[in-house]
DNA sequence: AACAAAAAACCACAAAATGTCACACAACAG
DNA sequence: CTGTTGTGTGACATTTTGTGGTTTTTTGTT
């Protein structure tokens, strides 16, 4: 069945059945099994290959909870004023931020993303720096050496942040070693930095730390933190902001 | 149907129900989805792509001449094999060159251009190394010191080039200077420099200064250049391949 | 500018398709 | 014999799709 969908890359659950002369239940069971263990993914009305096309992940990230993250980027955007100077990093709901302040001229924008990058360079009337270098290809940025050493000329305004996991004691984690390394050099560019995380972030456990709290101005979120993450952050002096989707 | 709007940049939604066999009304469910999401946008009558479309007057100068340039960008990619290092600038030719070598793997690219990133990134089976800095949005790419130092840091097999004009007498000119600036520090890198210009660029008169025919290794194009450049072209010892559309 | 006709979009509800679950039955190894 | 595993069946939940009616937008005409 696997080297079917090899070929093809999708199949349908009746032409399965059909194929192998069993009944329908029988490839739900298999196709769920396969489904667990991450070899297919199941979609309504068939399965297709889980790699199918390595930008998937990326896409699939952007969406994933996409209506609180636009939620969370509209009420950050409100902040962003004519003029001023902008690093955003590599982060999903960085790019939903940019979406967000599409409308807003003359803004000074640095960052590591392409996908933000392409964004920007939708409305040609901003200043754009690129912290360049070396690609990974997964998040679509650069985290290198060349990166930070680009982002550390600037002294912006506001930094806008994503993060990978919120641990109630730990503060911020990630999953990338580079990435948790760029975020690192940033953090002391800006004059302050917002974290933008969707509420998935308290549950998750990052495994690359990044740092404290305490070096985040502001969090910006759509549901009310854990109470041990609230207590974390009084004790960090982080403004906590809930948007109410 | 994503992949559908990849191709065209735009379709109505009368199309596309035709061409899956449903109702309109389910195509502009998928659709509102879609924007939802933030990957499509809906206008009367049909849907575009989202941010991913390229700004009209660049996508212009794509497909001017689209044909000339595609036919010299796959007589260039069958000199690219498995693991090499290439250098690729921000012309339009030289997109075109990358999409012709995306089935060739274990690539290093680097490069100044975004829409030649974009393409490298949609596999990642290579690896890109992007010099950033200050962008230019009109060119999607990178002309700036910050560039230059990222690009100086190599030394590829191959250096793939588009220039703007190319004049008897004068050699290669470009209309930005910033532009005409990061060519000439990457001549130096490369150990062959291949320029791609379909024959339009022979009528032309450039603002700015490059460098002078005797940098380039190789010039590929699509029709016999005059009679003045053609002994040019001997007296720097650049070989010349005409590609017969 | 005003107005009417036409096209397109939206909404709500019913119908169809698909997915899930629980249970019964058969094959088979220990 | 007994427990395990896989399979099929039917009831039920969920998702998706189509349809009719209504609202909004575009277009053409005066």
């Amino acid at each position: 069945m696997m080297s079917l969908l090899e070929e093809r890359q999708s199949c349908s659950i009746a032409e399965l059945a059909q194929r192998f002369s069993v009944s329908e239940e029988t490839i739900r069971r298999d196709v769920r099994r396969l489904e667990t263990s991450g070899r297919a993914r199941k979609v309504h009305g068939g399965v297709s290959l889980a790699g199918g096309g390595m930008e998937a992940p990326f896409v699939q990230r952007v969406n994933d909870n996409a209506a609180a993250k636009r939620a969370i980027a509209a009420h950050c955007a409100a902040m962003v004023c004519e003029g001023m100077t902008l690093l955003i990093d590599s982060g999903t709901t960085s790019l939903w931020f940019t979406r967000a302040i599409s409308h807003v001229h003359g803004l000074t924008i640095i960052t590591n993303s392409f996908e933000v990058a392409r964004e920007v360079m939708g409305r040609n009337d901003n200043r754009l720096f690129f912290a360049g270098g070396d690609v990974n290809i997964d998040y679509r940025a650069a985290f290198g050496a060349d990166a930070i050493a680009l982002s550390r000329r600037f002294a912006p305004d506001l930094a806008i942040l994503s993060i990978g996991a919120i641990e109630a004691g730990r503060g911020l984690l990630d999953f990338e070693p580079e990435e948790a390394f760029y975020k690192q050099a940033v953090f002391d560019l800006a004059r302050r930095v917002m974290l933008l995380a969707d509420a998935s972030k308290f549950g998750r456990e990052g495994s690359v730390f990044v740092a404290g709290l305490d070096r985040v101005h502001d969090l910006v979120t759509d549901r009310m933190p854990p109470p041990e993450i609230i207590a974390d952050l009084t004790r960090a002096g982080t403004d906590l902001h809930v948007v109410t989707g």
